[in-house]
RNA sequence: GGGCCGUUAGCUCAGCUGGUAGAGCAGCUGACUCUUAAUCAGCGGGUCGGAGGUUCGAAUCCUCCACGGCUCACCA
């Protein structure tokens, strides 16, 4: 901890002078009866005279957040977890107990105990009778006018950014309002919520490194897990028909404006309906929670508006690559695809199959030009291990990935439920892995059993839940939409 | 991991080509019974992120390190 400085040392005094004159500086003594917000608009249309008559009296409790001193009177702000409130407080109203102010600072939390009135500027304002200190605050708060503006400190010590920062808060009510639309939708549509492991033995549903741990009586490695999907699908083996999970999964990869390595992720399960179902199902989502959050489908983000109103563009990613130049012999032929990004200066790895240079080749050129929700759909069958192929074109799965202002926001497809199938798609994914590629799917044999005894036809789709708060808070970081971001340890 | 930028009082920030640290808010003392970024008078507060180096002299120039931001690469 860093020294003590002055200020924290004048209130660690003002504590002792607290506790000389007999009073607890932490007592739990005080039951607040009212919110600040419900004051305010129960009275706020309240007259001086109406007021004055009807003497409403009333206990609230919050944080000191200014102290405007006047020898005689005192006024001051009291921030609870919904609004603000002035008060006022009289030397002879309060007696004794005026004195006792002296001790107080901007951060403590008190209780008061007061009647209402409004001021001459006409502030609905407590009178107050009696007041209570809840907790004596040793720490300085930023200043009133600039907040807290320094990102470090508002990451690390999140508590102090919602306290001086409002819109703060406001993101993080949004967030959790979004979280409750989603849940409702899927409910009011006889999905179920299941809670599936986070620590899985083999870590599957998703290509991604995972964390790695260790369970002591076990005696076996075990994995934070990077995605619900497999176990997810066992429940549909099992005769649910329309399962959810919303929780975090975990990733062991870089951290950036758009990843934490903890990050919450939506995934869901429909049998008997397949992805074009869910392109349907999403448009209908997203307007929905964008509806019941802010009312509106069109939505500020960053330089762009973005508008939700469906039906949002469908186009298959080979079609989404017919650019300039670019032949369908050159996206059928992993020779020619690579000449021709060298031309474009993009890089493609060597010995990469075409499947990933055209994902390549997508990531670098289309992805930022989706900003408008977009499905893009029919992947290539080796980007997708756990996707049902396409009748027509074995070479490609029904998959879709939703991209909405350059950002991937969802990825669903219908799932394979053919045993043989997917124990082929494994295999491969197991060469891939021998041949050094950390993000290859791992064999789960248990998996296989499960779809043996049978899977129905379903779809199933993940939305990341972090990147659609941000969309939906106009949040260029995720560190933003994310209370407690990973930082490096503090020096 | 690479590149660029940042780190000065509790907070928000100045501090130019090197000359020994400043403001506003917050704090302390005093005045003031309708203020609200209250006002007025006075006062205190700094290992200038850390360690080296150059120099008579470093917040300032150089090197290394730490942390953070943006960005590129991997990924949702």
């Amino acid at each position: 901890m860093e020294e003590i400085n002055v200020l924290i040392e004048q209130r660690y005094k003002k504590l002792e002078d607290l506790r000389k004159a007999g009073i607890d500086p932490y007592s739990n003594s005080f039951i607040p009866e009212v919110k600040a917000i419900d004051i305010k608009n129960t009275y706020s249309q309240y007259s001086q005279e109406m007021l004055e008559n009807e003497l409403i009296p009333l206990k609230v409790a919050g944080r000191i957040i200014a102290l405007r001193d006047f020898g005689k009177a005192v006024f001051s702000h009291l921030q609870d977890s919904t609004a603000k409130i002035q008060l006022y407080f009289k030397k002879d109203i309060l007696q004794d107990k005026f004195q006792l102010l002296k001790k107080l600072d901007i951060g403590d939390i008190i209780g008061v105990s007061g009647r209402l009135f409004k001021t001459k500027t006409n502030e609905l304002t407590i009178e107050v009778t009696d007041y209570h200190i809840l907790c004596k605050s040793l720490r300085p708060l930023p200043e009133k006018w600039h907040g807290l503006r320094d990102v470090e400190i508002r990451y690390r010590q999140r508590y102090v950014d919602l306290i001086v920062n409002p819109q703060v808060k406001e993101i993080f009510a949004k967030r959790s309002a979004i979280i409750k639309a989603i849940r409702d939708f899927l409910e009011q549509n006889g999905f179920i919520e299941v809670e599936t492991p986070m620590m899985h033995q083999i870590p599957g549903g998703a290509s991604a490194r995972p964390f790695s741990t260790h369970h002591n009586a076990l005696d076996i490695d075990l994995y934070l897990r990077i995605a619900p999907e497999l176990y997810l699908k066992r429940l549909l083996v099992g005769g649910y028909e329309r399962v959810f999970e919303l929780n975090k999964n975990f990733r062991n990869e870089g951290i950036s404006t758009r990843h934490n390595p903890e990050f919450t992720m939506l995934e869901f399960y429909i049998a008997y309906r397949d992805y074009e179902f869910l392109m349907n199902f999403t448009e209908e989502l997203f307007s929905y929670v964008a509806n019941k959050v802010l009312g509106t489908l069109k939505i500020p983000f960053g330089d762009h508006l973005i508008d939700l109103t469906p039906p949002w563009k469908r186009i298959r990613l080979l079609d989404a690559l017919q650019v300039e130049g670019l032949s369908k012999e050159d996206i059928s032929n992993i020779d020619a695809i690579t000449s021709w990004a060298k031309s474009k200066s993009i890089d493609i790895p060597k010995g990469i199959t075409l499947a990933k240079a055209i994902d390549e080749v997508f990531k670098e050129l289309i992805e930022p030009t989706l900003i408008q929700p977009t499905f893009v759909i029919d992947y290539p069958v080796e980007l997708s291990p756990l996707a049902k192929k396409k009748a027509e074109d074995p070479n490609f799965v029904e998959r879709f990935e939703l991209f909405i202002a350059s950002r991937e926001i969802a990825n669903a497809f219908s799932e394979l439920n053919d045993p043989i199938d997917q124990k082929e798609r494994f295999l491969k994914q197991m060469e891939a892995k021998k041949q050094g590629d950390e993000e290859a799917h791992w064999m789960d044999e248990d998996f296989i059993r499960a779809l043996e005894y049978g899977m129905p036809p379903a779809a199933g789709e993940g939305i990341g839940i972090d990147r659609l708060v941000m969309l939906l808070t106009n949040s260029q970081s995720i560190r933003d939409v994310i209370l407690f971001p990973q930082l490096k340890p503090e020096q």
